[in-house]
DNA sequence: ACCTGAACACCGTTCAAGT
DNA sequence: ACCTGAACACCGTTCAAGT
């Protein structure tokens, strides 16, 4: 099964099952024009994303990209921009899967509650985009659709835009640090390090924190409960 | 003034005024053991955070490094353990600017908000160490100490630690959040590309916000106050 | 239009040579 | 011990050549 074409792919360990992998394991492609095009800038994007979730954003090589989807990474340039335009493609995957414009008709605390937790669990699947996400400014339309639609949402049910868009920020924050604490591959606060190592707090809470990251939405979700609670006790007395 | 070793530098519009910048004016080092080391972990680190609060931590090479120091790069490995050994060393430096001792005295609300503050602000001078600190372990005995003196200034209170540390969690990445979001060089949320395309109420709220840079702490002091009445509410029924 | 191999500048790191 | 220049593997990107 091992072709010369695989070898990068082999090397992470991978044994991909989309089409795209599978297009890797045939034989090596010759130059000139294809009869059908290799590639479309969605299958770029879609197996950016998938190597960035196995393997981390820095994984995620023109060259690895490339060999993951059977071409040399010099093809790439002929679909997308560089490497920094797959930041932008990245995040819009992310950003459709829990983008929800119905939430502009729900009371604002459903709405609240609803994108708190949809925006929480999109980036708790792909936790290793969200160190470039968070830091490299928003260059899309769906996104700003999203965060417009947020915010449309607080408005329309008697929420200061501004007021909106703190409340939006610190949401956004709070959802990201959560989801990238407990569901990155490596923890921030390493139990194993923090054993004898003279904070016998830090050790005693963390101490069992790996065997709760399935608990880690119950936890944010508690917070993001008591966030609404506060925004509605000081909605009429800011 | 401009020397040959000094083009790195000089190619950036850096004109240093530090010791580490002169040394870099002087004339070319020789080869063979210095009779005094021109180096040491703290000047390297010193450097290092330096360059990455003006360039951005992407800026920050061996190269560029051991050139602001008046040294070629293969010199740092006598030093420090390679480019990686960087993010523990930056971290003890930001990390030391805030931590402090004395609040585990305090009434839990004082010591919350006084850790807060200090931690936000910290963060909001060294705004480019975020995206790098914030997502790699800690792996230093003095960001566990400071760790651990939050916790036990909460449950010499009558905190639970568990509780303590969800909260810790949840300022931290209130904290880290809007530093970096109100300071970083590239604003998230730029209002000159949010303009004309379609989220009015976005392009609305970030329109001015260039100028509320100033007011950007006021704003996280707000949120922070919301927070503390709101574990103060908590307190007895959770 | 779209893929390839060759080439270029850059980076982190290693290492023998020199003091 | 500690600095240097040379060398190595790797990376993103460009480009002429080929279909």
């Amino acid at each position: 099964m091992q072709t010369k074409q695989g070898n990068a792919a082999d090397a992470t360990g991978i044994t991909g099952t989309t089409a795209a992998a599978i297009a890797a394991d045939t034989a090596p492609r010759r130059p000139g024009r294809p009869s059908r095009p290799a590639l479309t800038e969605e299958a770029i994007a879609k197996e950016a994303l998938a190597i960035i979730d196995e393997l981390g954003w820095a994984a995620c090589t023109m060259k690895l990209l490339a060999s993951r989807l059977g071409v040399r990474s010099p093809s790439l340039y002929h679909h997308i921009d560089g490497q920094h335009s797959l930041i932008d493609l990245v995040r819009i995957l992310v950003v459709r899967e829990f983008h929800d414009p119905a939430i502009v008709d729900m009371p604002w605390e459903d709405a609240f509650r609803t994108f708190g937790i949809g925006y929480y669990r999109a980036f708790a699947r792909h936790p290793n985009t969200i160190q470039v996400l968070s830091t490299t400014p928003v260059r899309d339309g769906l996104t700003l659709e999203m965060y417009e639609t947020f915010l449309r949402s607080m408005v329309d049910h008697g929420w200061d835009p501004s007021k909106a868009f703190e409340a939006m920020l610190g949401l956004e924050h709070l959802a990201l640090g959560f989801a990238y604490e407990w569901n990155a591959e490596d923890l921030m606060l390493d139990p194993a390090y923090i054993a004898n190592h003279g904070a016998p707090l830090l050790a005693e809470v963390t101490k069992e924190r790996t065997d709760q990251a399935a608990s880690a939405e119950t936890t944010f979700m508690a917070l993001l409960g008591r966030h609404i609670d506060m925004y509605r006790n000081n909605f009429d007395s800011p």
